[in-house]
DNA sequence: AAATGTTACGAAAACGTTTTCGGAAAAATA
DNA sequence: TATTTTTCCGAAAACGTTTTCGTAACATTT
């Protein structure tokens, strides 16, 4: 029950608590011999260092935050698992906090974080976020900042994000190629950056195809997602605007889309086609299944990762180091709705 | 840049760092006057104790572990939202870990956990899980175990666990009810405790009813839950077993259904009735919408810290506790597919 | 054999708190 | 005023590690 600590191994070997710590930590200042006997004994017992007194110690804690806007988006989940195994695999563990798209719970949790001395915070800004300081914060406590899709370019630090522009120019392109003129676009709200790209994209393909940005073709939401996106698209419907395609901000928003046309008997991909953002896990459980854009969840993690680790250990030797912007490369999956 | 401690306050102040200490600690040994003038200072330059050398001597990490055993199933990622934020509000964080359904994973995360001296530790069994001792382990260690959804009972501890069996009756129930008789019902797998739940109370309610129970209609899957329901559906339209309604162990086997009937043209719910469990945040855009079953992820949360919190109160006090078995109560959510 | 260099170990000082305990000063009682 | 009680504060000892540094013992070189 009591657990056993460096001095009870030192006693019982009748060495010094700093053998037996050489021994544990890897040290060359040790004996062959010594550290061997040390190491069975402590492989017997099962003993592990006291990781709180170590990190006192150390002023190391093994340990990662995580902040993530939404935690029913799977687009997030996707990439919190990836993080989350990532990190462990590398021995961190790993503190979860959700800002749940509010800006005073992101400076709450970053606070907490801060307090808690995580050697790095990876975060995905909330919808809300429009100042900073918090992210400057984390910078000045020395904590390593490393920042996920829905960045801020006003703090730097390196990111990982998706190349949203030319994603959406791509789909927007292949809508194009595909004979489809009027592109509806569900696009996100006008402040999250994410959103912003996805239509610059869209109006990128536009222009390269010649063919006339109408505003009526382009649908708002007040916020990153749709909340109600069905209704949008009948009210597009019973105001008789015609469109031969949807590009939906995020799976969810086409999936919406999806289920207002079927019940319309609107024909999809023929008469409309759809396609979503996000390749969310159930997209391919629809009927007709959702066509999207993949975004790699998998890398999405490790890149996170190394871009911690590699900033850690440029920063122990003391070298010069300049932030790293990576792009996550996306791919469109193709499936009925278009 | 270098953090403020207690010894710093205290010497610019004039006072030792025991009565700042207690200052922060709301401690009684302490004047009113002495408390306030401390405390402002604490404020005014934004001090925190440093928790890890807290930790270290009170041996209180003010952390739970959690591990759940899919980070894509929206129903543990919702009550993972749930309890994240509630921890947070008792001032506790919360250190994430996933089993990924494996056996060896979650042993690895519980001696993980158990070696980061967290308060407790939060879980849901993969289902590999067959052996018990790392469970044990836990308690061994004086940390508090609580399960959730799939539990051990070999273990004892406090637990907190829809009432499957109930909620599977019910929903079997007004199938019948509402004249269906021959009900397919896609089950889990064999050894999952949830799966094996839902299908007693399908049993049961056909009892009750007189329904004769037919082994054809009840399909299991390898795991929890199903990789390719649609093909097992497939093949019950190929072979001509018919069938009037389908209930299935959960959401996503649900939506893998609709789409395979939708595609048979077979017509929902008039043909066909298609009811889930739990209530996933997509079951209600599809089309037909999904009739399920939800279990409130917020109480699940909420349950899960209040049994801890109450554990440890009654430690604390050297008091008796027995654990408690908190069954969370369902409610059927009407939409389109039944 | 003497001088020098190496190796292996332990004593002890941190790391930043919390908490016990003794005692001075103040207040209350006699 | 003398005594007892109460109030408040600080010294110091933990908590369990890591890490520096001194030194004894041993090996190597002249």
């Amino acid at each position: 029950m009591k657990a056993i600590k460096l001095k009870d191994i030192a006693q019982k070997l009748n060495v010094s608590t700093s053998t037996v710590s050489k021994a544990i930590g890897g040290y060359s200042d040790i004996r062959k011999e010594t550290k061997k006997i040390i190491l069975d004994y402590v492989k017997k017992v099962n003993f592990r260092p006291n990781s709180i007194a170590s990190s006192l110690k150390t002023k190391k804690t093994k340990t990662i935050g995580i902040v993530i806007p939404d935690m029913q988006n799977l687009f997030f989940t996707r990439i919190l698992n990836s993080l989350v195994n990532n990190s462990k695999n590398e021995g961190y563990k790993s503190i979860l906090m959700c800002s749940n798209e509010s800006y005073q719970n992101e400076v709450d949790c970053i606070n907490e974080l801060i307090n808690n001395k995580v050697e790095a915070i990876i975060i995905s800004l909330s919808d809300q976020t429009t100042e900073y300081s918090h992210l400057e914060r984390i910078k000045d406590s020395g904590i390593i900042l490393i920042q996920f899709d829905k960045i801020s370019k006003i703090v730097p630090s390196s990111t990982v994000t998706t190349n949203n522009i030319d994603a959406a120019f791509e789909l927007t392109e292949k809508l194009i190629k595909s004979g489809r003129k009027k592109i509806l676009h569900l696009r996100g709200g006008y402040i999250s950056q994410v959103s912003i790209d996805r239509f610059i994209g869209y109006q990128r393909a536009l222009e390269k195809y010649k063919i006339d940005f109408d505003k009526n073709l382009v649908v708002a939401s007040e916020e990153r997602s749709f909340k109600e996106a069905g209704v949008r698209i009948q009210q597009m419907i019973d105001k008789k605007i015609g469109f031969d395609a949807v590009f939906a901000v995020d799976d969810k928003t086409a999936m919406e889309t999806i289920r207002c046309l079927v019940i319309n008997k609107i024909k999809i991909p023929e008469q409309v086609a759809v396609v979503g953002f996000s390749n969310a896990i159930y997209s391919k459980y629809l009927s007709p299944s959702l066509s999207s854009i993949d975004q790699s969840s998998e890398l999405f993690g490790s890149e996170i990762m190394r871009l911690f680790l590699e900033e850690k250990r440029m920063r122990k030797s003391n070298l010069e180091y300049s932030f790293s912007q990576v792009k996550i490369p996306t791919h469109f999956v193709k499936r009925e709705s278009f």
